[in-house]
DNA sequence: TGGAATTGTGTCAAATTCACACAATCTATT
DNA sequence: AATAGATTGTGTGAATTTGACACAATTCCA
């Protein structure tokens, strides 16, 4: 019963890129194969669409099979349909990008998926073109960091400013001046000091602070701007 | 010969989105259907993906038939899955954006295929979920343009100040001073004064700017910023 | 010839950024 | 318990950028 007989008919595949950091530096949830084609290659987290399912559903499940974790950020970045991107049969994949605390998933999920947190920066090459699409990712993080207070999503629930900075200097990969970036940061109002102290700190402990939920939502668009942005302007 | 037995395969279509703008609005390139389904309303450009045909092929190989253009601004920008957006059969549609000067295409090809240029604020219903899809460019465009030079894909060769001060009015719907903006957008560097005036206004002639080509390339991230951009970031 | 509309250029106060200095807190060591 | 080393919290001033204006010049038209 098919209305468009001339049109053909593709495998669509959902590839997840899961961002997380550990102080240090940022880090991709990765998958090691012990399934066919590319077996023992590392590769990102995914799956082919269901019949019933919506993208972003399908994003979902994967994600939640591999974490354990619902509710979390996720955001479709491109969608990659090379001719032969996959050697066995013409796939197109809709990627998705995620960002979780690194701390909080299921460990067990990520034993049995043979998957790792890996240093983005010295990931092994990875199967297809997913390197293309973790490169398309780390562009679209960079661009949104610096739009939006998206780097919260990547922190524990409390968190210290030079954590924070910390995460900005990984994503940019750049030094950051502490006290500019701490005026910076304070003046967006979205930090609320819990009056607690890091006590992992080595030396003098940094202040606590969460994040103003309520103003994150306000002030999503009105981060780091200049000119207005589409949350803000009216939409036509 | 399926090596993925279990996994379902799905029409995917490519839709267009196609700004232009007249010096006093942004507007869109749209087809009135003379096919079916919901043939008579209006809708995005697009088609269905060929058999050996990438996703940025299959955009350009629609933009060519409609417009007769090759070489112009495209950017892929969402895809749009839901399981029952097309009626007829289940269909993803990868969504392309485009921009192009509105005075230079084929009018002869735009006629065949029962398209035309309304404007964006008063623009009809479209089909399925193609205002969906404009919402997105729009919000893409905004985004972009703040950040990368990129209103000069939608002026002419060579154009005024006060020309670019409308365009991006028009984007951002909103109304800017004139002396800022001038002085903001000289400062770039990007602009070429031709020495020669737009006898087109009617009162003091406005002098005619070219873009700088060889600056553009290299200006493109940093345009108006505030963190740096991937594009001068080190690459990880 | 003078008025209306529009363009080109300039000024100045306010706000923001950048590049620093210094004091306070905590651990470890003597 | 005193001190050195490391790290955090806060401040200061010069330079730059922004925002809100004023005024002169150009062109058409009455």
């Amino acid at each position: 019963m098919k209305r468009y007989p001339d049109a053909i008919r593709i495998l669509v595949a959902i590839d997840c890129i899961i961002f997380g950091f550990d102080g240090e530096e940022i880090k991709l949830l990765l998958v090691k194969r012990n399934f066919k084609p590319e077996q023992g290659k590392w590769s990102l987290m995914g799956g082919f669409l269901d019949q019933h399912e919506d993208l972003e559903a399908g994003a979902s499940r994967i994600l939640y099979n591999l974490t354990g974790l619902k509710d979390i950020y996720v955001e479709q970045i491109m969608t990659a349909g090379k001719v032969n991107r996959d050697p066995v049969e013409r796939t197109i994949s809709v990627v998705f990008f995620a960002l979780i605390n690194i701390h909080d998933h299921d460990q067990e999920a990520v034993k049995t998926h043979n998957a790792a947190w890996l240093s983005l920066e010295k990931k092994p090459k990875l199967i297809f073109d997913h390197d293309e699409m973790v490169g398309k990712a780390i562009e679209f993080l960079r661009y949104k960091a610096a739009l939006h207070p998206l780097g919260f999503e990547l922190l524990p629930e409390r968190f210290t400013i030079p954590q924070l900075q910390k995460l900005y200097e990984a994503i940019y990969n750049m030094k950051l001046d502490r006290r500019n970036f701490s005026r910076k940061i304070l003046l967006t109002g979205l930090l609320i000091d819990t009056g607690e102290k890091d006590h992992q700190s080595s030396t003098k402990k940094a202040g606590l602070f969460r994040l103003d939920k309520e103003r994150y939502k306000n002030k999503f668009y009105s981060f780091w701007h200049f000119m207005p942005h589409p949350g803000l302007v009216e939409p036509l």
